[in-house]
RNA sequence: GGCGCUAUCGUCUAACGGUUAGGACGGAGCCCUCUCAAGGCUUAAAUACGGGUUCGAUUCCCGUUAGCGCUACCA
């Protein structure tokens, strides 16, 4: 039974790269009917916040994939003290009494890499037990073995084979002098413990990895199996950063930009994987059946947005596509909230009118705002009177087809059918284009050229709101 | 600096060593049409560079270049 595990922490939002671990952890897991787990890696408090806190269950909750098992690590560090006193006492650990400040001098710029700090590893253990016993602060640091000349290695899922020197890896810290395990240590010691089998992350952690393994290897624990993930990279091949990039490099705005959950997971899918066979747009089903490490690609992957365009191109297209394909009732019921947060005063029963008209027109549920205002506006927003006239026309025959459109509309039967045949009969008799005839309505009605078809459109607004908006018009008009 | 990873259209990607290097988004054009969309059709656009290996390299090897990651008592 495999058993995967996604293990945020909480010191900041989350990030979309973090959501592709998520999914891809959680389509592992669902594909071979293994367990997810969400750990929440909460050793460093300094810098975790609630806010953060807030922010992955946010995130995670919008995605709507749910998980098995949920654990903190805060909740668990007698565990860690436990595992790393057991490294310690097989001689594979041992204290450094080096204060914190000192390292930071020697490590940065130093001419080769740094591995350890003199004159702690050879300690003799009477020394070493000493010092500790009479209060003076330390680190418990990982012995490396270095002196066998070997490496360590593993097989990546998706990079393949991976080794690396002995010689070449520090001896990383397993408990801070403040008794706190770091990530190295809470992070194995849990892995071990809840028997975690694969572990799928990103790739900046390849080089983690090695340490790890270690890890594992002197806590005796069972094999895991790693994959890494390619990193997800901005249009300037920079990391993804909300300082450099701002909010959309994090999760809930595209909640609230108006993405649908699953649009959001299938994109994200396709960004450093893919199934081989052309397919992009695909159900959650289909993602779970298609998904394997095997199609995990190694190279970095473009999340490509740009200060004009916010999202992924092809995040809005999917978007649209899936709109498209949504029960209208569902759909209005997704629109509503978003036109009330641009404080359009819109009823259910209005939205379950006004959705299948601007379905096709709108590619973020946001839109709704920008596409059907004019359904939910009292009064419409001032526009250029100029725009009412027709292509090849004039003012006069802008007033002529509204005066018109007037007298029709007050006697039409308003339904698409009633509304077609009228104005159409209208437009014959003043000798004028269909396009003619139309465009004036449809800008004394909506504000603007663009809009919805006509005769539906008109059918929602009704009479009463035509009419006036028609009255209106023909004052604009010079 | 050290260690490691990566390199196919603008972007995401496909291609047992043999293809006119495929698909998608985005772009351009045409058609449809009451506007806008949607839809249909067409089109431009890529194997980073240099060496090998091979009858034959996008594919395998080496080098160069570029990008990225790690190099904490952060995760």
């Amino acid at each position: 039974m495999f058993r995967l595990r996604f293990a945020p922490s909480p010191t900041g939002y989350l990030h979309i790269g973090s959501a592709r671990t998520f999914i891809f952890n959680w389509l592992f897991a669902r594909h071979h009917g293994g367990t997810m787990i969400l750990r929440i890696d909460d050793t460093d408090v300094d810098r975790n916040t609630q806010t953060s806190l807030d922010s992955i269950f946010d995130g995670l909750n919008w995605l709507d994939l749910g998980w098995d098992e949920f654990y903190r690590q805060s909740d668990r560090l007698d565990r860690h003290r436990r595992a790393a006193q057991v490294i310690f006492e097989k001689g594979l650990a041992y204290r450094d009494f080096t204060p914190a400040a000192a390292d930071i001098e020697d490590k940065s710029h130093a001419a080769g890499p740094w591995l350890f700090n003199p004159g702690m590893r050879e300690l003799s253990a009477a020394e070493s037990d000493r010092r500790a016993a009479a209060g003076e602060p330390f680190v418990l640091r990982f012995r490396v073995p270095r002196e066998s000349g070997r490496s360590v290695s593993f097989d990546d899922a998706v990079y393949g084979p991976q080794s690396k020197s002995t010689a070449d890896i520090e001896d990383f810290a397993l408990l801070r002098s403040n008794g706190m395990p770091t990530y190295h240590m809470a992070s194995c010691a849990d892995d071990a413990d809840l028997a975690i089998t694969h572990i799928i992350r990103g790739q900046d952690h390849v080089s983690n990895t090695f340490k790890h393994v270690l890890i594992f290897e002197a806590l005796g624990a069972a094999a895991i199996r790693f994959a890494h993930l390619p990193l997800l990279i901005a249009p300037d091949g920079s990391k993804l950063s909300k300082r450099k990039h701002g909010p959309v490099v994090s999760v809930t705005a595209y909640r609230d930009g108006g993405f649908l959950p699953h649009t959001y997971v299938n994109f994200l899918c396709l960004l450093g994987w893919s199934p081989k066979d052309d397919r992009e747009k695909m159900t959650r089903q289909e993602l779970v059946d298609a998904f394997t490490l095997d199609g995990v690609n190694r190279s970095n992957a473009v999340v490509n947005f740009s200060d004009q365009d916010p999202f992924d191109p092809k995040a809005v297209w999917l978007n649209s596509e899936y709109l498209r394909e949504m029960p209208i009732d569902a759909l209005a019921a997704q629109l509503l909230p978003f036109a009330r947060a641009a404080s359009l005063d819109a009823s259910p029963e209005q939205m379950l009118r006004v959705a299948p008209l601007i379905r096709e027109r709108i590619k973020l549920l946001a839109d709704v705002s920008t596409v059907a205002d004019f359904f939910f506006v009292k009064e419409l927003a001032p526009y250029d009177p100029a725009e009412l006239i027709p292509q090849k026309g004039d003012a006069a025959m802008a007033r002529a087809a509204l005066l018109r459109a007037s007298e029709t509309l007050a006697a039409a039967e308003f339904t698409h059918h009633g509304l077609e045949e009228a104005l159409r009969a209208a437009a014959g008799e003043l000798h004028l284009k269909a396009g003619q005839m139309f465009q004036p309505i449809r800008v004394a009605v909506c504000g603007r050229k663009n809009a919805p078809p006509l005769f539906e459109t008109l059918e929602v607004l009704g009479r009463e709101t035509t009419l006036h908006r028609i009255r209106q018009a023909l004052d604009k008009l010079p």
